[in-house]
DNA sequence: GACCGCGATGTTGACGTGAACAATCCTGGG
DNA sequence: CCCAGGATTGTTCACGTCAACATCGCGGTC
């Protein structure tokens, strides 16, 4: 028997069930021929031993790992959460690992650290979700990684998935001119983020095409507080009829704000978010948005990092556009007359 | 130069920087009796070569893979997500990698099968995030793996955190009382899951404390559609003053539902949520509800299971309380006299 | 001038696995 | 009854690393 600390090893199974430890690491891979009976005590024998295959040594001997690293920052967030749920089950069911690597702070230094740790790390691959400031010079990747991402600007520099930012976003606005809204107000994500400056730029775009001026974009952080902060002031602005925000937190923030100033919401004011977060559809009025799968991103991700893993060589340039839904709630809803 | 799929190994910087691998080893660990111009020169190599130590040959070498497993269910749920930053964090600090297991359906067959790919996987040790429906039995861990849980039954088979459940909902019941309601009722969560049951036990000790009887609980999901759904059987009920909900999703959803029914929050009823997620503050009107510190027990969780993966053995029944706190916002009020 | 001590470096081997190759065993055809 | 050939099992070896031990060389001591 192995030492206690380390388990059971094939040799130790190999004596027990009288056999070489070839068979014993054939039965536990499933190779073929391999009698009956045979089989049959190997496997009574690492049962006995509570034998469980070694992943290092696995690892080492085949020159993979069986797992894909995950960069995310602060992923508590509904996007990055759910699209890490993808992510995992994809990867699952291809019987890959994922390695978690958490980006506290967006600095860059953080990014560089968090790449530092993963050349550390036994990965085959890596996922970065939304690496919103990251450069590609200041992540110092070990080379010959095989490498996805989802929106950020490292796009162009690795195969990506997107989600269908401009769509999304023309369905919004567009959604709300129908309803008779003279403009159309945009509670924009931060200025060095590359969602949310496609925001920006589908909305103003949208605007633009309807013969509309865009007015001066409100600022935000992705969060309620900064939504609800902001909305004071949106609020005080009586021609403000419509808002497009580019996330629901920020647009439930929003909603509080003008509950609070009294204006009521569809009525004098309609707001319309986006991603879908599964409270938006409880909060009161439910909350019309732009639906955004995460879990498909996650799925694609996985495939072309696996593509990649496996040899096939993809274009950096790639790119995977997963399509964005509107969800017409109780949010929106034609201008008063005044 | 080895292989290319491979990267260049110890012995490729070893060549070029005309050393013998130890010598490599020495400078990659940081251990002593090397000499600086050796050092930079054996650096120097190693950018050259872009070398990265190879994560599965230490494993082995070491009998330690420097990463600890998560084993979660539905983690895009606040909870889950923020234990999870807390781990993440946590392990990041004692440079331990996390890998993540998701289990999508809580059936018990499900824990069985993340069990069977863990005992594949590297890693150190595992945590156990609410895994409100397995049991010891229907895990079969690999043996002689370090384990820590949270909230499940399997609290009392292996050392836990725990929030303080019953704190936190007398907290919010006594609050509930103090204002003037005659009772509370309760939406609790799933019969099957330990922190529910723990808020049922709670909240109608602490009513029968008070020379109440604790009317029959309504059952959620945790989803806020759920509480939505179960919300309105309860706005139906005009005797039903205040309510004390087993999480802050079913809170909202309940709040909708009172909402749509005409019944104001909190004129009409009163609710408490219980978790304080980042968007109850900001639905309107703002949730009260008790706060959980999400990180502490991610904390928490993984120094015990790093005391137990450095040789410290501990009670299986061994636990940590991590304090919970009320948090008064919108939507308690005294009961509307009639 | 021989020798000691110690810092710096090299050599050897083992961690657990599974591919490649080698050695049996058995079955059925001739 | 013998042999070809597939099925089954065994042997050897290398994956990359680092601990243990061995060796080398240099300055200082008696």
């Amino acid at each position: 028997m192995a030492n206690s600390r380390r388990g059971a090893s094939i040799q130790d199974v190999a004596r027990l069930a009288g056999v070489s430890s070839q068979t014993v690491s054939r039965v536990s891979t499933g190779a073929e021929h391999v009698r009956p009976d045979t089989r049959a005590r190997v496997l009574e024998a690492m049962d006995l031993l509570g034998y469980s295959p070694n992943h290092a040594a696995r690892a080492l001997r085949n020159g993979a790992f069986g797992a894909i690293g995950l960069l995310a920052h602060r992923f508590e967030r509904t996007g990055e959460a759910l699209t890490t749920e993808g992510v995992v089950e994809a990867a699952q069911a291809e019987d890959y690992a994922v390695t978690l690597v958490d980006v506290r702070r967006p600095e860059a230094g953080d990014w560089q650290d968090a790449a530092q740790r993963l050349s550390h790390q036994a990965i085959d691959g890596l996922v970065i979700i939304r690496a919103e400031t990251a450069t590609p010079e200041s992540l110092a990747l070990p080379a010959g990684l095989a490498v996805v991402v989802s929106d950020s600007r490292l796009v162009g520099h690795y195969p990506a998935v997107l989600a269908d930012q401009l769509g999304g976003t023309r369905a919004a606005v567009q959604h709300l001119l129908d309803l008779g809204h003279r403009t159309v107000h945009h509670l924009a994500g931060p200025e060095d983020s590359d969602p949310a400056s496609l925001r920006v730029a589908g909305w103003r775009g949208c605007l633009e095409e309807a013969g509309v001026r865009a007015p001066e974009p409100w600022r935000g952080d992705w969060t309620a507080a900064s939504g609800y902060r902001v909305g004071q002031r949106i609020a005080a602005d009586d021609d403000v009829t419509a808002v497009y925000c580019a996330n629901d937190e920020m647009a439930i923030g929003l909603v509080r704000a003008l509950h609070e100033r009294g204006r009521r919401v569809p009525d004098d004011v309609s707001v319309v978010g986006f991603d879908d977060i599964a409270l938006g559809e409880f909060t009161y009025p439910p909350l019309t948005t732009v639906r955004q799968d995460f879990h498909a991103i996650g799925r694609e991700l996985v495939r072309l990092l696996l593509d990649q893993v496996r040899g096939q060589t993809l274009r950096t340039g790639q790119r995977v556009v997963v399509p964005t839904q509107l969800v017409v709630r109780g949010t929106t809803a034609p201008p008063r007359r005044r």
